[in-house]
RNA sequence: GGCCACGUGGCGGAGUGGUUACGCAACGGUCUGCAAAACCGUGUACUCCGGUUCAAUUCCGGACGUGGCCUCCA
């Protein structure tokens, strides 16, 4: 069965074929290290670990190469290390950033079951290839040098009459209206308002490095360049997939197909453009001001990150999701299942659900795809081990482990009022009235109980003895 | 203002021009001192208004709502 794919250039969902099966090549845009990840940045990192999983399966592991880059020179980490560490040098300051916010960014996608990609390119380690770029930009006549400035033109890159594609393709705007509905405070070196910096000069301080194109002054790279130079020197000029967010389609996008295409003169840069739909939390959109800006790490600190991941392919990746507590809930309790239902069954013995490739083949429809799920573990739960074996294969493929994912584990976690030794010592006097059949006081102790939100279960133990355990509600 | 996405039962969420998504919750039953769990069973949907069609939740147009991009934000 074939890998269909919905690509944002061409509006459809096409069969994906390679351009070598024996190294198919992915390309997502990484996080700007200045800040802990949250929830929104989650999805992309999900949503491509799981195509990037399907991907080893169908083509095998060794042949499929994912990069995604981090993202360590940006004006907002400059910003953040002068807050942060005053009293440091500049640069000093900004390594101290971009370690330790990395080092969050992969402790908290670690949890949440996504593989390392292949490579993790940092964008500070490529100045050399953005360089060379720039250089045959601006030989090919699509960049130009104005005030210690290197800016590209998409109207010079619309003027080639070559195979170029049209600049504003992917984005679907032209590059009239473009213009037409440009904001008047145009920086005045530019020629045309809807060019955009390819390279700028470093002010006294900040980060720089040798600048391209004979300038002298030092400079520093604009935001675009930095992904065209990484997707380029780890896939080369023309590879399969690149993703990312939805909001980075125009311009980041728009702007690196522009470079990449006209530097190599390629027809295209990836033939399949995927997109990941925008978050929200609580039916509101994530801000700090709004104070639900949610970090993956406040997450974490209640739930595992297994839970996280599946809550977030709950959804189809395109579609819009709104991130509440209910749905963490309802995950949890969907993954507290199957960890009971596979909990004697081991991998090894199981095969990867047809039906849910099949569903994860269309376009990646992991609902689709746990709609699936559940259906193999209502028959492992009538007692078939093989259905059992499967599901447990198949959540492994999909990222899921199901390990500590207990729903019981995870209240106990989260409510710290609970006295353990006090509900011990409450049943053991339930138990007592029990014995002696004085059901009023036995049942004013299970209400005493259920207060707390506490539920106790009568049940039978191996031997036939009765025993009672108890729950959070 | 321009471009775009989404709007499905109590909730989450697929999908389809005419036939049960799936899960959670709810309800009924078995079981239980009573419960819980488990198992069995049941119900309710496609924002609104037009159009195309034998037939639309599904296609087309419009309205309303929510959100995104156009401001180096996934």
């Amino acid at each position: 069965m074939e890998l269909r794919l919905y690509d944002t250039l061409s509006r459809e969902k096409r069969a994906f074929v390679p351009l070598d099966a024996k190294n198919v090549r992915m390309y997502v845009c990484g996080p700007t290290v200045y800040d802990f990840a949250h929830i929104g940045n989650a999805r992309p990192v999900i949503v491509f670990d799981v195509l990037f999983r399907l991907l080893r399966h169908i083509y095998g592991e060794a042949h499929v190469t994912y990069v995604r880059n981090i993202t360590d020179v940006d004006d907002k980490i400059n910003d953040r290390a002068a807050r942060d560490f005053p009293g440091l040098p500049l640069n000093e300051a900004i390594r101290k950033v971009t370690e330790l916010t990395g080092k969050q960014f992969h402790a908290d996608v670690d949890a949440l079951g996504c593989l390392r990609p292949s490579v993790e390119p940092r964008a500070t380690e490529h100045i050399g290839e953005m360089r060379e770029i720039i250089e045959r930009l601006v030989k090919g006549g699509f960049a130009y040098v104005a005030e210690d400035h290197v800016l590209f033109s998409p109207q010079a890159m619309n003027a080639a009459n070559s195979l170029l594609p049209e600049y504003g393709a992917l984005s679907n705007r032209s590059l009239d209206e473009m213009i037409a509905g440009a904001r008047v405070d145009v920086a005045p070196y530019k020629k045309g308002n809807t060019d955009f910096v390819l390279w700028k000069p470093s002010k006294s301080g900040e980060p720089s490095w040798p600048s391209p194109a004979g300038i002298t002054a030092p400079g520093r790279p604009g935001w675009h360049i930095e992904c065209s130079a990484m997707a380029w020197k780890h896939l080369g000029e023309h590879f399969d997939i690149h993703g990312g967010g939805i909001d980075l389609v125009f311009p980041h996008h728009e702007n690196e197909v522009a470079q990449t295409c006209c530097a190599f003169h390629q027809q295209r840069m990836a033939n399949y453009w995927m997109h990941n739909g925008f978050l929200q939390v609580e039916g509101e959109k994530m801000s700090k001001s709004l104070g639900n800006f949610t970090t993956i790490r406040d997450l974490l600190s209640d739930w595992p990150g297994e839970v996280l991941r599946f809550q977030m392919l709950m959804t189809h990746y395109r579609s819009p999701i709104d991130w509440t507590r209910h749905a963490t809930e309802q995950a949890s309790i969907a993954l507290d299942g199957f960890q009971q239902i596979t909990a004697t069954a081991s991998p090894e013995h199981g095969n990867v659900s047809d039906e849910v490739l099949g569903a994860l083949r269309d376009d990646l429809n992991t609902s689709q795809a746990i709609a699936s799920l559940h259906q193999l573990a209502s028959r492992a739960r009538s007692g078939k081990y093989q259905a059992a074996a499967d599901l447990r294969a198949t959540c492994e493929l999909l990222g899921f482990g199901l390990k500590d994912v207990r729903l019981q584990d995870i209240l106990r976690r989260q409510r710290s009022d609970i006295d353990e030794a006090q509900i011990n010592a409450l049943i053991a006097e339930r138990a007592a009235a029990r014995a002696r059949k004085d059901f009023k006081e036995s049942d004013r102790i299970r209400d005493e109980l259920a207060a707390k939100g506490v539920v106790i279960k009568d049940g039978r133990d191996a031997d036939g003895k009765p025993v009672t355990t108890w729950e959070l509600a």
